[in-house]
DNA sequence: TCCGATAATGTTATCGGTAACTCTAACCTA
DNA sequence: TAGGTTAGAGTTACCGATAACATTATCGGA
């Protein structure tokens, strides 16, 4: 019956301004409250986009105002309740902030990686706050300083990028794991690690290194694995490495939690027990289900503070725009977290 | 140095066309693979883009041709490895289809839930994947409709909105893993349950009877709890709830993962053992570091699947446009997983 | 009483693209 | 050889908003 009344799809300030018997400016102005507008007109205006049930088109906005309030979140691994809790504290800060979040998984992969910078580029969002995939992601990071979109890096480094970081001490945090390893009794501990081309894999490498030396203990290259921090298909190579280690390793550490995983795994796979027959301990919580059965013990790191931080030095280094300060990276502590996968070896 | 290769931020096809001595519209053309171009100017065009290193923006693309490729994901809980699972199959095959996904995390509340719809239609998103926080998500679907925003709920229905949706087999998945229980001779058996202002939480309660129904055994309601499917605070009341039940249940049917984790962690602090003294099981898994310890029987849902055939369905009624089709309604069956959380009761 | 300041609103151009239409040669055909 | 096609462009208007400037009405003070 009543066309009138009947909320259609597409309403414009436009339909607004005629209805209210004003410009489409001044409508403009009752939604941003900018300008000198009277009493009057103001609740008029407002009466009319109620009756038509008005939403300002973000799109239009975006593109004359040159801003989108889209921040844009890419993560290495959508499954690890790591990126995860990253993705609630960045989703947090950046509601709080007055942004919207986008958000990519690119699964460790260059490839999905460069399609991502592709939709950024193309989407003109704010800021994007990333987790390279590692060291050959810096033709992607150039390609975002060339276009001058603000970003900061997530959780890895990339050398020969200088730019904004929020990162978990990982170094600080693989010496005092191993060294708890060592303050057990362990001498021939093992590592299973993500690919180097990550800085947080190189950097827990040598946390377990510097560990090792302070404790005149010799590092044996065969005792490192390296995999990847996600999620692999086949385990074929890492159980090949676990099983000709010889002697045996008392304990592993392992460089994050889906590593830790896959190799306990291995270890109970050859009828080992942990704690008793191997110690293991790794980086990061495994997600909130282990509350069932807190076992592993691990180096926590503030998964929920890194993607909030991270999102508001994002958003402080698009405020300062061009008069940019120096850069500024955040390195939080990880909290060490005792529990039962670790004991002193067999005598 | 050279002004002219220092790529600048805000190439545009104007840019382009002047360089390349062409009308914009005849790059327009080139971009999109439309009308006919020579191919020397083609040629020309593309060199030119390269050389400026041109990204279309999308926003102005948006803008005219009432479509913006970007798809929201609405969940009610993004710690919930359920739903980081379904966000995965979304993304996906959203990216298969040529979209993007912004999401956003309503944390079961209406509240957020409301903003989030604002954002939905200020961002003139081409669809929406929804996760209903209840049946008092009505209004915001209501609103989505009125705006002619498609959408697909997820896992949730909402009496009185006819719309496309994809759900799992609630309903029949809590009625096996009942009689799971009845037929290992447990004949007291609570439940924890979400808010039944959730569909899905209703037809979890409804299985459940209607299991105990076919076994003759009688239903008392002071045997079921209502919780919340996402983590609570505080667990008093669950606590009070369990403690208080005489008498005591043999077994314990949570309504989800989350709530698995609640009540089992009641069930031990008070000295109990599972499966010896208490049988449970419930909806969902746990997430991947489970695997370490595969304890819980469950009833799998199909996670990624409903994620990506909720987003390909979302899809297929976007192109369809307004010659809309019926309504579709996907309804995936859950797989039980029978673990060692289930035993005889004591005698 | 006339002028300038101020309040309240309107007009025009623009953001970066694309649809729809127009234009101009060259080419083909009867 | 006139008239119609077609390839390969260009022109214009518009998507929905806002910035910058222009305009009118009102009012106080000299």
């Amino acid at each position: 019956m009543s066309r009138e009344t009947e909320p259609r799809s597409k309403v414009t300030i436009y339909d607004i301004a005629a209805r209210a018997k004003v410009s489409p400016m001044t409508v403009s102005r009752v939604i941003n409250n900018t300008g000198k507008i009277s009493e009057k007109t103001r609740a008029r205006v407002r009466r009319v986009m109620e009756e038509l049930n008005y939403v300002p088109n973000q799109m239009a906005r975006s593109l004359v105002l040159q801003e989108t309030r889209i921040l844009f979140l890419l993560i290495t691994d959508i499954t690890n309740p790591f990126f995860t809790t990253v993705a609630r504290g960045a989703e947090d800060a950046a509601r709080k902030l007055g942004y919207h979040v986008l958000f990519g998984n690119s699964d460790e992969s260059l490839d999905k990686e460069a399609e991502y910078v592709q939709t950024i580029l193309s989407m003109r969002v704010d800021g994007v706050l990333f987790a390279p995939a590692g060291d050959l992601s810096r033709p992607h990071l150039e390609k975002l300083k060339a276009h001058k979109v603000p970003f900061v890096l997530l959780d890895r480094e990339v050398p020969g990028i200088e730019c904004d970081a929020v990162l978990g001490d990982s170094k600080e945090a693989a010496r005092r794991l191993t060294e708890l390893l060592i303050e057990r009794g362990h001498r021939r501990i093992a590592m299973v690690n993500g690919s180097s081309v990550a800085s947080s894999a190189r950097l827990r490498l040598e946390g377990y290194r510097e560990a090792l030396k302070m404790h005149q203990l010799p590092f044996d290259e065969r005792y490192v694995h390296e995999s990847s921090f996600s999620r692999l298909a086949d385990l074929s190579a890492m159980e090949a490495w676990f099983a000709n280690l010889h002697p045996a390793p008392t304990a592993v550490f392992a460089g994050n939690n889906v590593l830790a995983v896959e190799i306990i795994q291995i270890i109970r796979g050859r009828g080992l027990k942990i704690p008793e027959d191997v110690s293991v301990v790794c980086f990061d919580e495994l997600g909130a289900a282990t509350e069932l059965d807190p076992f592993l013990t691990v180096a926590a790191q503030q998964a929920y503070q890194l993607g909030y931080l991270g999102m508001q030095l994002l958003v402080e280094r698009i405020r300062e725009g061009d008069k940019a300060g120096p850069w500024k990276k955040l390195m939080l502590p990880a909290e060490l977290i005792e529990r039962r996968s670790v004991a002193s070896p067999r005598t």
